[in-house]
DNA sequence: GCATTGATACATGCATGATTGTATGTTGAA
DNA sequence: TTCAACATACAATCATGCATGTATCAATGC
């Protein structure tokens, strides 16, 4: 039964990917087997076995769709707005993130690859958390640095830890709501926080100085 | 061979589930079978079977010798000393919570649970994290409410928003030092971004109405 | 005080089922 | 007609659960 256009090709490819996203989601990575996503697209293990390598390149291939560097939503916000405070860019860019997250394939995937998949032969879900974390945490320092320049920062707070404990937010609100995602909204929740740690992190207002 | 006495018996017991935790941290729960620990502790499957169900028998007497809930943590404090402040005593809870974690086996429990095991079976690791996780943040609304009628908060800030930052803080700290135990110190790394969290919470000093 | 006995604390062996990788078969399309 | 795009068949591995073997300890009887 070969598939008449390379177009269907390609469409059963995209199945059997979405298939593995459900499965993996529901019974975790290692308790899937290769069968169960193939019968759950359609399909048999021989159309996997061609589009595969083995079910870490299966693995491999669902992740490579969700892919959303933080340091990309920052430089989006500003080539779209150029007169934007560098607080307000990270203010902005996490607001961003939170909404993508709540889209349900990268929901999904991301569950996935936090709650759902231990490591086996060459799948490190650790390094990979590790990779987006530090990418993250390398353009908050950049972000606050920048920040604290333009005196943007409480004078008693140094960029350094206002970054790390910006970034300890972020991760630990993402866990929460991996954990529980019915349980409230991360983009409201998210906002709060953000709005609310940034508002402290602020210089006060100058009343009587001046 | 019948080991000699009772004893014998619990430390063969015992010696199985550190065995059980070492091949947990290495290979991840899934890839680990009964006959690696058995080996590994210098037994054979008959005698985990004999001492366990099964796997996930195995799986929560290993966590059952890792039980730390925070509000203990801050008990403890209030029992030690009465005349700390709310802050204060949360404060100290969180240290104490990152001097236990940095204890090998709590470290890695708390590693295999996050990072090293799917859900199989009867084994839910994400309802096991939430309950953590529920425990501590509740502790924490209780006493940030304390707090904030003492006002020991800005006044801008409220006691939930403010419990669920610290609460985020944490857990993201928590997650990040899991990833990578050896990159840095979670008790000094937590202790800056707790005094400077609780920091920018406190009101700031009156200076010039008075 | 010593042999007997039964239960404890494992070790060993076997049957079963599940999964994987590959080899080979098949069909439609260009 | 050939090759891409699968389906099917097969062999090999591996983990599990249980059934059974076995040696030691502890209690008991005498």
């Amino acid at each position: 039964m070969a598939r008449r256009t390379k177009a269907e090709a390609a469409a059963t490819r995209e199945a059997l990917l979405d298939a593995a996203e459900e499965m993996f989601m529901e019974h975790g990575v290692a308790r899937t087997s290769l069968e169960q996503i193939a019968r759950h697209a359609g399909m048999t293990r021989g159309a996997i076995y061609w589009h595969f390598k083995n079910k870490s390149d299966v693995f491999h291939a669902m992740l490579e769709r969700v892919r959303m560097p933080f340091q990309d939503l920052v430089d989006e916000i500003e080539t779209l707005e150029h007169d934007v405070s560098s607080l307000e860019a990270i203010r902005i860019a996490c607001l961003r993130g939170f909404s993508r997250l709540e889209q349900p394939r990268y929901h999904r995937v991301h569950s996935i690859l936090i709650h759902r998949c231990e490591f086996f032969s060459d799948i490190n879900p650790i390094a990979m958390q590790t990779e987006i974390a530090e990418e993250c945490h390398t353009s908050l320092q950049e972000h606050f640095a920048f920040a604290s320049q333009k005196g943007a920062l409480r004078s008693d707070l140094s960029a350094s830890v206002a970054a790390d404990l910006l970034h300890a937010t972020l991760g630990g609100l993402f866990h929460e709501w991996l954990r529980n995602p019915e349980r409230f909204s991360i983009r409201e929740r998210g906002e709060t926080l953000i709005n609310q740690l940034l508002l402290l992190m602020s210089p006060p207002p100058l009343s009587t100085s001046a």
